[in-house]
DNA sequence: GTCTATATCAAGATAGAC
DNA sequence: GTCTATCTTGATATAGAC
């Protein structure tokens, strides 16, 4: 028989909070708040988690454990076929992850001098310069920078359903980001 | 002789203020850490306005009417010449008023609850409307959102300046935007 | 593992001197 | 107009019972 998908009171947190920090913030998110969706005490929170920095912590571990999945897969592809699948699949992970990746594009950059968050940050540039093709033209890295927080800040909003949202920003990342060829193939 | 530009106290505050909430969010920014980079007391900046809020308040007056002005000269055009004004207005304002720009897009919705900023989210979704030429296309509004939350957030970034970032968002904007004709004009 | 206290601290805001 | 206190509240975090 299939074990229920009975969440643990952990990953309840965890989803709660991700939410509420993707929605208002870090420091706009009390523990009190988060408590109160999950329907547990603050002390049980800090049971789980050893402060409240500790749960942005966990998030961020899953959304750059998800990245670099990601840009592993893009290690052996030409700048060109490197760059359609990274738009892709920054779509799939954005939509798959919401909340973590509104943490990377949203929240963390407030905290750049905390070390433990240098590296999902460079993976996010990293991520950047696949998307331009490893281009070094500031319009272009503006370009690809542009659709990464549009696509981020976008897919927060409960408004749209996953089904909607991946044609949609399939669509308008790969018009942005992708320069026409004038030549023949 | 012209006056010198010595700027009031009230307008660095201001300044300084819309700095720190687009950057790190209005319950981010403590009345403390504005009133350090301002080089004055708490006590001054409560002097200068009623409350913190007040602050966001006046911040979001500046861009409420600076988007009124856009809306007004975009009255009259049909859509797809309106869709083309809204873009390039758009970016220019984002450009002109940076910090203002951010918090309609990025702080003021976590406060859709207050009857102040009503007003000013309306219009937001009207140069939304505008920059879709009026489609009812989810993916074309979703395009929309998409460029506006990611041209505004770019712009935050102190990284680039207004001259690089102008041809740069325009160019990401109409790729996105503008669907391509494929009927000769 | 979760709760009820409670300690500690920082934030927004006020009063009144200068 | 700006300052130095000071008040009040609400937040993080801890201690210890259940």
């Amino acid at each position: 028989m299939v074990r229920m998908a009975r969440v643990s009171t952990r990953d309840e947190i965890l989803r709660v909070a991700g939410d509420q920090f993707a929605r208002v913030g870090f420091k706009g998110t009390s523990l009190q708040d988060i408590a109160v969706e999950v329907g547990c005490s603050k002390a049980a929170l800090l049971y789980h988690f050893a402060g409240k920095e500790q749960i942005l912590l966990a998030l961020v571990a899953t959304a750059e454990h998800a990245l670099t999945g990601l840009l592993a897969d893009l290690g052996d592809l030409d700048p060109a076929a490197a760059q359609a699948l990274a738009i892709e699949r920054f779509v799939d992970l954005v939509l798959e992850f919401r909340r973590e990746a509104a943490l990377v594009y949203e929240v963390v950059p407030q905290f750049h001098s905390e070390p433990a968050f240098c590296s999902v940050l460079a993976q996010a540039d990293e991520l950047c310069a696949a998307i331009t093709a490893r281009s070094d033209d500031p319009a272009e890295i503006i370009a690809a920078q542009t659709v990464l927080h549009g696509v981020v800040n976008v897919a927060i909003d409960d408004k749209w359903d996953a089904a909607q949202l991946r044609p949609a920003l399939l669509r308008v990342a790969r018009r942005a980001l992708i320069t026409p060829h004038h030549d023949k193939d």
